[in-house]
DNA sequence: AAAAAATAAATTGTGTACAATCAAACATTA
DNA sequence: TAATGTTTGATTGTACACAATTTATTTTTT
């Protein structure tokens, strides 16, 4: 006769559903934590570093090619590059050729935080310990999961 | 002669990193907003979820004992806790053996939250489109992470 | 037991996150 | 071109997250 699962057989799922989330979660927050001793010495947050790497490839974006790549709203980055304008890492313009635009470029200041962070990455891949086979596979499990909640 | 690793080897490396980091930071997000509109309905947030998820399991729980498990410190948690109190679903009161504890009782509003949340997992899961041998593989990478940043 | 050390929460201050709303500028079309 | 609709940031309000400090309590040492 047919039966729906087994109680066991759906805990098991739902159990693995709770340890699957949280950890993404804790990761995310562990991970940020983790960078936090190197980002301090160069006074940047996890954020502000996220920024730097997207300004220190295209030198300048605007807000909304910045939200773009990092998925986060004007409401999270506005407040955060006001911040690093006050530091002069960069500047905040309206686009002449389109007033709605505002335009975040990197000052000298802020160009040259990038040889002082040309550490961090081989830093934070020591800290994590996986091999390149390993960060392969989780690379793309989270590239497919990106793609589903996206 | 010996010499250090190639510029463009090296900068894959460095490439692959800051594209690790970035997506959990992404994917936790991404997963906290898929969590909301199922949540909205019960009235609650990621974070008060997983506090639950604790409680609806033990019962009660100290602050300490919560922090420990979710990763997070009081400066995150009594003013998480005390919103939770305000809305009746758990008590805080001192344990009277040891007066610097606080400890988290379940009400019977919060233990009600139970039994509405219960579809909850799924939905994720079938959000997130992934066999069962994929979050089998994930979890593993996951709980390996987290053992080397804690 | 009195002093010192350790523990557990709470508090304070800063910095994200994000939903919802608003305002200005631009694009479209009737 | 005037009205309508869309796009882009900024603003507001709520809720984490965490470092650093403080306070109350307990434990350990002397």
């Amino acid at each position: 006769m047919a039966t729906s699962p087994t109680p066991s057989a759906k805990n098991s799922l739902l159990k693995l559903e709770s340890q699957l989330c949280f950890p993404f979660y804790a990761v995310s927050r562990l991970l940020t934590k983790a960078y936090q001793p190197l980002l301090q010495v160069l006074d940047l947050t996890y954020p502000q570093y996220l920024v730097f790497l997207l300004l220190w490839e295209h030198g300048q974006l605007t807000v909304k090619e910045l939200g773009e790549k990092l998925l986060l709203d004007s409401g999270t980055l506005t407040p955060l590059l006001k911040r690093m304008e006050q530091k002069k890492w960069l500047s905040r313009r309206r686009d002449p050729r389109d007033e709605r635009s505002v335009i975040i470029e990197l000052l000298p200041a802020g160009r040259a935080l990038e040889a002082q962070a040309g550490p961090i990455p081989e830093r934070m891949l020591a800290k994590m310990q996986m091999s390149e086979a390993e960060i392969l596979s989780l690379r793309t499990h989270l590239t497919h999961l990106l793609t589903q909640l996206t």
